[in-house]
DNA sequence: GCCAACGTTGGC
DNA sequence: GCCAACGTTGGC
């Protein structure tokens, strides 16, 4: 099984949000690394770590799993909608998602701060500068790590 | 709100 | 294929 971790704001999508939901597509990746991890990485029931960026206290906020295999993302289709993308067709579609299910809250956010602060995560891609991958995956060893903290 | 870092686009 | 310009991400 492999780990990941998913990063949304939750001004526009929350753990509370998700947690409501149940299960929700992850939908408006537009970044090939991102997409290709979704596509040819993830298997249904892998774990994810729902991170919260772009907000006052950026961090790990919860758990969920993958819930379907990577499907083509309705959004590209929709010449209405901001995830539009006019170079994509039906036959041969540019964006997948993943459906995201909810498992749990953490007790508490792990803040990136604190996840900056240990040596044994230095190699993740999220602690390093500048970083912009919005789906990335995660070690084991690293997931151990950082539920450690909780 | 600022701005550094990054990915993508498009002219050449 | 290079690279400048542009748009976006995301911490602060």
């Amino acid at each position: 099984m492999n780990h990941w971790l998913m990063k949304s704001e939750p001004d526009a999508f929350s753990v509370d949000d998700l947690k409501r939901k149940g299960v929700e597509p992850w939908d408006g990746v537009r970044n090939y690394q991102a997409r290709n991890f979704m596509r040819d990485g993830m298997r249904i029931g892998d774990k994810v770590f729902f991170y919260h960026s772009n907000c006052a206290e950026p961090g790990i906020v919860g758990i969920a799993e993958v819930a379907t295999d990577a499907y083509p993302d309705p959004g590209q289709f929709n010449p209405k909608g901001k995830y539009f993308d006019a170079a994509s067709t039906r036959d041969n579609p540019r964006w997948v998602l993943v459906d995201v299910k909810f498992v749990k809250k953490l007790k508490r956010t792990i803040t990136l701060k604190e996840l900056q602060a240990q040596p044994s995560l230095a190699e993740m891609a999220l602690v390093r500068k500048g970083n912009r991958l919005s789906v990335m995956p995660i070690t084991a060893q690293e997931w151990s790590a950082i539920l450690a903290l909780e």
